[in-house]
RNA sequence: UCCCGAAUAGCUCAGUCGGUUAGAGCAUCUGACUGUUAAUCAGAGGGUCGCUGGUUCGAGCCCAGCUUCGGGAGCCA
């Protein structure tokens, strides 16, 4: 029986078996409190080891990071502090762990704990967040299966880096300096593997919207590789993506599925996740003590996240939030490092004014200026702007970007030439504007972002089990 | 990639103006204690001060370069 199940049994005396890991041992000369986790939960049972029935040798054994089998009484407590406790009769030890076991009862540093990240799990605070990580991940595919999407499996080995998301990594058989040279002298991709020059991939959008344009109602769920050279608390070379696309949205319905689908995943975590975003919220106020007030977050995690499935997303286009923007005492005292202006892609200065103080609450931003903008997004009537969205979160930025597709084949050609993409090289992409086209939208979402939003968190590489980032790729 | 900062015991950190033998808490070990909650109390062991070079009678401290890490920016999800 697992330790969260076991917490929950009426404690009548009956035989259990608790394994798992030791947290803390506090001995004494007669007897001995073990406070054993086993992941389950964030909540420890607590085995008595009495004097004389456990072998010295053995008790000597149980240390902080040991795995142990526990059999004994499982009872009401006699001291005060946990409601059960198990009365040892025997100790099995299944591996010790010396004193040199890193993860000791005290606070660890994040950036210690990143260095033994193969160990990070058995902390309290690791062991929340991958509980509500999961908890998360479970969550968007019920919200999808509930509402009729299907999962589609988008390739991660692609030859299309037409997106233009960001840079990629190249995947190849070839050993490095043997690669076939043509004529020229470059790299002859045509004896590769794949028989062309082939990278992971940087978003499955392209793909799901080709199963979108037959299934009507799809998502993708999968890993996402950038090879950005990017140093920030929010970005990832690898992270995971989630894609819904639909047949038949708009930019309206895209922007209504968005917060839909986001505040029913929080509210699922708020549900479903009670001890550990209990845990996570006192954590948080801990280390906000030590911040200067002006500093300190008004609300604490649960109130944040209660507050966002509560209220309703401001919505507004890029011109009413570049009006705002012109129009701020922050502007006008040139409190801006950037200055605001028509046209321009907005900087996170921009973006946290709007969101952490202008509205106080997650925004939708719409209407993007079409130079700053990818080339599959719908134009507007007036040529100047495209059915862009992009949610922006307080202390995360952007969580969300999407856009109505442009369904329109000779203006998507038009588009894709200005931007200087060969149409040849995307033509089965441009087929389904040639073939039954329709209006159709979606969005992507950076699952590590809305974990990190979830649980409070202030670096990406504390959300996902094994972060790869520039000049990072252990375990 | 750019800007700023950091690197001292297993961990968290202090180390004054450049000056004798580099300190504390936790962890570990030994002992004490009849119910503890990161137990407590007493004692002990534990250091290539990130690396390389320089300045100096003398460097943990000053200077240069490098490495790694962190914060911010850009790119974006």
């Amino acid at each position: 029986m697992q330790i969260k199940e076991l917490l929950e049994q009426k404690p009548e005396g009956q035989q259990v078996t608790i394994k798992g890991w030791v947290r803390t041992k506090r001995g004494q000369a007669t007897i001995a409190f073990i406070n054993i986790n086993d992941g389950s939960t964030i909540n420890n049972i607590q085995a008595v080891a009495e004097e004389g029935k456990i072998d010295q040798e053995i008790l000597k054994k149980v240390t902080t990071g040991a795995c142990v089998a526990i059999k004994g009484a499982l009872v009401a407590s006699a001291g005060s502090g946990q409601a059960v406790e198990v009365i040892a009769d025997s100790i099995e030890i299944y591996g010790t762990a010396d004193e040199t076991f890193p993860m000791q009862p005290k606070k660890h540093s994040m950036e210690f704990l990143r260095e033994k990240a193969h160990l990070r799990f058995r902390t309290n605070t690791f062991g929340a967040i991958f509980r509500i990580r999961h908890a998360l991940a479970f969550a968007v595919h019920k919200y999808y299966n509930d509402n009729g999407f299907f999962y589609l499996h988008t390739p991660i080995i692609t030859a299309s880096d037409a997106e233009g998301a960001g840079e990629m990594f190249r995947v190849s058989t070839f050993e490095p300096n043997k690669a076939p040279k043509n004529e020229a002298g470059e790299v002859d991709f045509s004896q590769d593997f794949f028989g062309r020059e082939t990278s992971l991939t940087v978003s499955g959008q392209l793909e799901g919207e080709l199963g979108a344009m037959a299934l009507s109602k799809i998502y993708t769920f999968g890993p996402t590789f950038r090879a950005e050279n990017s140093n920030t608390t929010r970005h990832l070379a690898e992270f995971w993506m989630i894609e819904p696309e639909v047949a038949f949205y708009e930019l309206e319905d895209n922007m209504n599925l968005a917060e839909d689908f986001v505040k029913y995943v929080i509210n699922y975590a708020l549900e479903n996740c009670v001890d550990d975003l209990n845990f996570l919220e006192k954590r948080l106020l801990e280390e906000e003590k030590s911040k200067p007030q002006n500093e300190r977050s008004e609300l604490s995690l649960l109130e944040k996240l209660r507050f966002v499935v509560e209220n309703s997303f401001e919505r507004l286009t890029y011109t009413e939030a570049i009006d705002i923007l012109l129009k701020s005492k922050a502007n006008q005292k040139k409190q801006f490092q950037f200055p605001v202006k028509w046209g321009i892609d907005l900087q996170s200065e921009h973006e946290r004014y709007l969101v952490e103080k202008h509205f106080k609450k997650p925004v939708i931003l719409t209407n993007y200026p079409k130079e700053i903008k990818a080339f599959y997004m719908k134009q507007d009537e007036d040529g100047k702007t495209v059915r862009a969205m992009d949610v922006l979160f307080p202390g995360i930025g952007e969580i969300i970007g999407g856009s109505q597709r442009e369904d329109d084949y000779e203006k998507l050609v038009t588009r894709v030439k200005e931007v200087g993409i060969d149409p040849e090289n995307i033509w089965w992409y441009l087929d389904t504007r040639k073939f039954g086209s329709a209006p159709h939208a979606g969005f992507g979402l950076g699952f590590e972002r809305l974990v990190l939003f979830v649980t409070g968190m202030g670096n990406i590489r504390d959300v996902i089990p094994f972060p790869r980032t520039p000049k990072n790729a252990e375990f």
